[in-house]
RNA sequence: GGGGGUGUAGCUCAGUUGGUUAGAGCGAUCGCCUGUCACGCGAUAGGUCGAGGGUUCGAGUCCCUUCACUCCCGCCA
């Protein structure tokens, strides 16, 4: 017999009454009667109430002991009486009758409380990660994320993909994120980059024959974090297959996708197949290329409205002569809404650091008129044509903003959220897929004006090789794509590009040689003269999918140690300095800013 | 690199227009309590009000600088 336990804390049930056992677990809760002490006792599986009374010689020293403290029970299984069943636990209807008890963890004064339900600022959570991880919640949230990559390793192997590991030390490469770098010691003043993703060992996996590829892999970026990106290092479950096109991969992803969802999360699917909307059609429509599909809203381009006679919004009209766009969100039926909240939405959007947004409500007594701060200045005849364009109907309201391109699908883009949040018509108990593809494979840097690769430079162009327009680097779309659900950007992949020679050039837009491309990438342009199949295929972020699934807004909250906003570990006291050897044998001196 | 928010007891927070000795709940310590499950009751300890400077008769409160955490922009093929 095991001498720590003969049940876990999750176990006991009435059938056990009248059996002796031995429970060990942590200190959750006393309730200290004075000749009558009850102890909650917690462990992975659960808790379970035991019980105590001052005739047993023990109980002097059970009632002084601190919580958290990790003990041994040995005691007898207890029938509790009807009306002190507890329902809310499993255990809930018996209760350990203690004989004696033995300390086998012992407990300081804790930092943070971890029975509680309270919120704690994140600095002490972070350095106390052992203790913030036995709480309910997270602990709940971290046991799910195991649980969804192990079905997801089932549900690959069950599509016929192998999981093939790939090297964490690896060579810099040029475009995309900022690396980490590693110092080679064997190799003075030379580094190793860590992987932002296993992107090119993919490809050579496939050139190598294997077929079909995934595994669940560290990526690691050195860049600034947001709420639902971690600094340093994430997972993707990255894949990849060899003679596919892009409705290979999409069918795929999508299967696994569904059962996933379905698997772990009672929240409906809104789509079983998501709709594909290309870049263009995101951008004008949603003004994002993550839009969040649950949020019924359209965005609508109205700049020809603005060009008429009988419409007199001067500034919006100044504006447009000069290269503006303006673009309206419509609300259904919102014309008995308070004036507070048309003004809320126009003040909000000042806050943003628009110009605001004008609005009105649109009306019918003998005609169509328009309600509203600027309404005055639209005839009835552009009412009409703005009806037409935008599918309002009277009573509905438009909401519009004015700006130069990029500012304004930034603007209206918030403003959809915005809106459809007040308007409560965001379903929050459901996810909503889509596919955004067809993005341009090249994009003009705003800066420099330089023409530069808009996402993988590895990915093919779309349409007939032959017939590519080169001219026209901006109009060229590429067989890339991205999956987005509820407004966050959970992969991106490409079928890529196994053609050297259109490699080369492709390069040579975004203004790197031939012999640039040779150094850079020569793993991979020397693969793909070697007789590469044609290949592609996707890599679904694992920390946000579980942030979907746990139902949380962080991702710190599904990670089990994660690093802080400035990339440190508050616990572990990463990074750290090295000292002068250490350097000296990687033939580093530091030259820090002061 | 830039913008917003926060910073008061071990933890979560309150603190009015600048005005006496900075408070509460939880936790800790001590005492009382035999059926609780957020047990209850009483007492005690616990504070560089993030740090530095300034204004003022007087600063937790106003001003400046700075630090930490967090959210966002830039960045993230």
């Amino acid at each position: 017999m095991n001498k720590y336990r003969t049940h876990n804390c999750n176990e006991l049930r009435k059938k056990d009454v009248g059996s002796k056992v031995l429970l060990s677990g942590w200190i959750n809760k006393k309730r200290d009667h004075g000749n009558l002490l009850f102890i909650d006792l917690r462990d992975n599986f659960g808790i379970t109430q035991c019980i105590i009374d001052k005739e047993n010689s023990s109980f002097s020293k059970l009632e002084k002991i601190q919580l958290e403290t990790v003990i041994r029970i040995e005691g007898n299984v207890v029938n509790r009486s009807t009306e002190t069943i507890n329902k809310e636990i499993d255990t809930g209807e018996v209760e350990i009758s203690i004989d004696n008890f033995k300390v086998l963890g012992t407990c300081q004064e804790l930092p943070m409380p971890v029975f509680s339900d309270q919120e704690y600022a994140e600095e002490i959570r972070l350095k106390y990660r052992f203790l913030d991880l036995r709480r309910k919640k997270i602990h709940e949230n971290i046991i799910l994320r195991s649980k969804v990559i192990s079905f997801i390793r089932n549900e690959m192997n069950r599509l016929g993909f192998l999981e093939y590991q790939t090297p964490i030390l690896t060579s810099s490469s040029p475009e995309g994120a900022r690396d980490f770098l590693v110092p080679s010691r064997l190799n003075p003043g030379k580094f190793y980059a860590l992987p932002q993703a296993p992107q090119q060992f993919k490809q050579l996996i496939m050139v190598s024959g294997f077929d079909k590829y995934f595994q669940i892999a560290p990526c690691f970026r050195d860049e600034d974090a947001r709420a639902d990106r971690s600094p340093g290092e994430f997972y993707q479950l990255d894949l990849e297959m060899s003679f596919v096109e892009q409705e290979d991969v999409f069918n795929i992803v999508e299967k696994l996708l569904v059962n996933t969802f379905k698997e772990f999360s009672k929240k409906e699917l809104i789509f079983d197949k998501f709709p594909k909307i290309s870049y263009k059609d995101a951008l004008l429509k949603y003004g994002t290329d993550k839009p969040d599909l649950r949020n019924p809203l359209i965005i609508n381009d109205v700049t020809e409205i603005f060009l008429r006679d009988d419409v007199s919004f001067d500034i919006f009209k100044k504006l447009v002569k000069l290269g503006s766009n303006v673009r309206c969100i419509v609300t259904k039926n919102t014309k008995n809404n308070p004036r507070s909240f048309f003004d809320g939405i126009d003040k909000w959007a000042k806050d943003q650091g628009a110009s605001g947004m004008a609005y009105f409500t649109l009306e019918k007594e003998k005609s169509i008129s328009a309600k509203g701060p600027v309404g005055k200045f639209f005839s009835e005849d552009s009412l009409k044509e703005l009806m037409k364009k935008t599918n309002a109907e009277v009573g509905d309201s438009i909401f519009f903003a004015c700006g130069k391109l990029k500012e304004l699908q930034r603007i209206t883009s918030l403003a959809r959220d915005k809106i459809a949040n007040e308007l409560k018509l965001i379903d929050d108990n459901s996810f909503a897929f889509c596919w955004i593809v067809d993005y341009p494979m090249f994009e003009e840097d705003e800066q420099t004006k330089k023409i530069k690769f808009s996402h993988n430079p590895f990915s093919m162009p779309q349409g007939d090789i032959d017939k590519i327009n080169f001219k026209k680097p901006l109009e060229i779309l590429a067989y890339q794509y991205d999956i987005v659900c509820n407004g966050i950007e959970l992969s991106s992949g490409a079928i890529r590009n196994h053609i050297p020679e259109l490699m080369y050039k492709l390069f040579s837009i975004a203004g790197y040689e031939k012999k640039q491309v040779d150094e850079k990438f020569s793993g991979m342009i020397n693969a793909l003269s070697y007789g590469a199949p044609p290949h592609g295929g996707i890599a679904p972020g694992i920390d946000r999918i579980v942030m979907l699934l746990a139902n949380e807004k962080n991702i710190r909250e599904v990670t089990m140690f994660p690093m802080n906003q400035n990339a440190q570990d508050l616990m572990m006291n990463a990074p750290s300095e090295i000292n002068e050897d250490q350097l000296k044998e990687l033939s580093l001196s530091l030259r820090l800013k002061k």
